[in-house]
DNA sequence: ATGAAAGCGCTAACAA
DNA sequence: TTGTTAGCGCTTTCAT
């Protein structure tokens, strides 16, 4: 009984380590955090201890002493769009090399949990925060930059001035119009986001913006509102192409909506680019891999993520440093692809 | 100047809530645990206290104490790869009914970094793991299982005979081959993953028996071995599509792998399923809303991180009540959606 | 029912 | 250069 009980051997301290290589704790603690002032006799016998020990700092025992976590907290409403985990990749590989690491939370669009998962993670004492909000409010960015530093990405709460990472999606968005316009479309429909959001509203307004320059209408029946999710798109396409008059080309606004959209044209039986144009936001291996390959809005993500990662990084030092610098809202170019989605309207 | 310095205010402690409410830190930490025997009069007082202060109790100071954090890591291979963030989403569901956060972390595939990350998790303590391993050695295993609980999932190291939850891959790749065969198949290839890994290795063996019970040969120019990567994926589809005598029906082993295929075939002007039938491993909203619809095996993605986390659970449970029981691999039946992708073969 | 105090493992200021 | 020690915020025994 009891044989070989390999699980969770007790982890040691400092003091274990101490005691094996004969020296005070705070040597151990001077070699582990590569202060200089130790001999090199000492530091040699400490590593040895530490190895032999296989002896790992506890960081939670740190944190309590200095004061912070070196985590930073990631909120995303979705964890299975892969929008947000290639940003996820663009934050890490800047946090590692800053030593930090990352707790991935999910609301799902709810800003309840969103609200508990802020107060989990300041409970957490994380140094800073990445929000990709569910919550346009910007009142509520006041009350939780009290907490912690906080850095916006992707969805930018109106008003907000300062502290945020986003795609410019207002040219994103005309750049698509433009092309749809440019291909001799007229009856183009928009599948909109949440309109709450900066970017539905953005999305929107690169839009509108494209289609007045070609003096174009947007008409009110070509302008469906979506909410970001598959069955919104779906929904969307089954109204626009069962219109009396439906249009010839059709922006949605994201990757899950397009997925519904692609559906409901399968679904009614209508070839796409022939029958209708489609161009999508959001670029995945899915979307250049399939027939018909989409045309669509490259974001970018990783740069996103990374460069989020940069400025929270500045605003902890900052807050450290009692300098309290401002950071302001960071906009990145998109792509658009071109591909076999879209077609020019012959007839 | 300075003038209204919101960020970081220095965070309020039990000691600042006892003042306030006018009792000793012990009676506040009885409140905040929920423990009885606090006068309702006193609970009132902290409560009001702590709401007026905005306190949140600092978790590193409690997991100082009590030595566990109530964290969990999951390691997963590729967090862009939508199979990992579905098990992630049940894994988190469970993990939040029992007051448990995740560390979510990325290794690329990379077996050092793997050892990096179970590294630091073990320096952050948290309280067990959750891992899908890039490395396939039973040995490792021993020496991680020392550190901390871990429960395998999708991934099983060879040899490792607990303490893990994955998808039935043999049976799964078994009917997906026998369902090839069904169409009246007999050219038949495959796509692997990984030899070394579980999934790989397991998806080969199950389409083997498949096509040995029809007295079928698996011919070797038919077997491509892959690495689950979409590359890979890409020239499988190539070489088996450009052979003098090109199978009429390809079996590939993920989702990534599957969009190189179907690349490959696009780019070589090859109909689905009228010149090649293709079934694949993994079902996600791109798979069932393009042209063609796939034909794929849905694995229980949220299951599996539901289960797992429960297991994970009892074991960090059974390891404090000093029972150590022990956990099976548990293994979830997938489920194959026959869609557009596979037609029987006419010619 | 309530409070005082020890101590979790670590860092950093100070002593030697 | 090296060691001693206070204390980070909390939980938990043990007094009261």
């Amino acid at each position: 009984m009891g044989s070989e009980s390999e699980t969770n051997v007790k982890s040691c301290t400092m003091h274990d380590v101490a005691r094996l290589a004969k020296v005070s704790i705070a040597t151990v603690s001077a070699v582990i955090n590569g202060k200089k002032g130790v001999s090199a006799k000492l530091t040699t016998q400490v590593k040895e201890a530490m190895a032999a020990l296989d002896y790992h700092p506890d960081f939670v025992a740190r944190s309590l002493k200095v004061g912070r976590t070196n985590v930073i907290g990631m909120i995303v409403p979705d964890v299975t769009n892969q929008f947000y985990t290639e940003v996820m990749l663009g934050v890490e590989d800047e946090a590692r090399a800053n030593g930090f690491s990352i707790t991935l939370c999910n609301t799902n669009e709810d800003i309840d949990q969103e609200q508990k998962l802020l107060g989990m993670l300041f409970s957490q004492r994380v140094d800073g925060v990445l929000l990709a909000s569910a919550a346009p409010s910007a009142a509520y960015d006041r009350l939780i930059r009290r907490r912690f530093p906080i850095v916006f990405v992707d969805r930018i709460p109106p008003e907000c001035e300062e502290s945020g990472v986003t795609t410019d999606n207002i040219k994103a968005a005309y750049e698509a119009a433009k092309h749809l316009i440019s291909l001799g479309h007229k009856k183009i429909a928009l599948i909109t986001g949440k309109l709450r959001l900066s970017t539905g509203a953005d999305r929107i307004e690169g839009f509108r913006k494209a289609m007045q320059e070609a003096h174009l209408p947007v008409l009110d029946e070509y302008l469906q509102r979506g909410d970001f999710s598959l069955e919104s798109g779906y929904q969307s396409g089954l109204k626009l192409m069962t219109l009396p008059d439906p249009p010839t080309a059709i922006f949605s606004s994201n990757n899950k909506m397009t997925l519904g959209l692609m559906r409901s044209l399968a679904e009614l039986g209508i070839a796409c680019p022939e029958e209708v144009s489609v161009v999508s936001f959001d670029d995945f291996e899915w979307a250049a891999n399939f027939s018909p390959r989409l045309t669509s809005i490259a974001q970018p993500t990783f740069e996103i993520g990374k460069q989020a990662m940069k400025m929270l990084l500045r605003i902890i030092q900052s807050s450290k440093d009692e300098v309290k610098r401002k950071e302001d809202i960071l906009v990145l170019p998109a792509k658009l692809h071109i591909r076999d989605s879209t077609a020019s309207l012959i007839n």
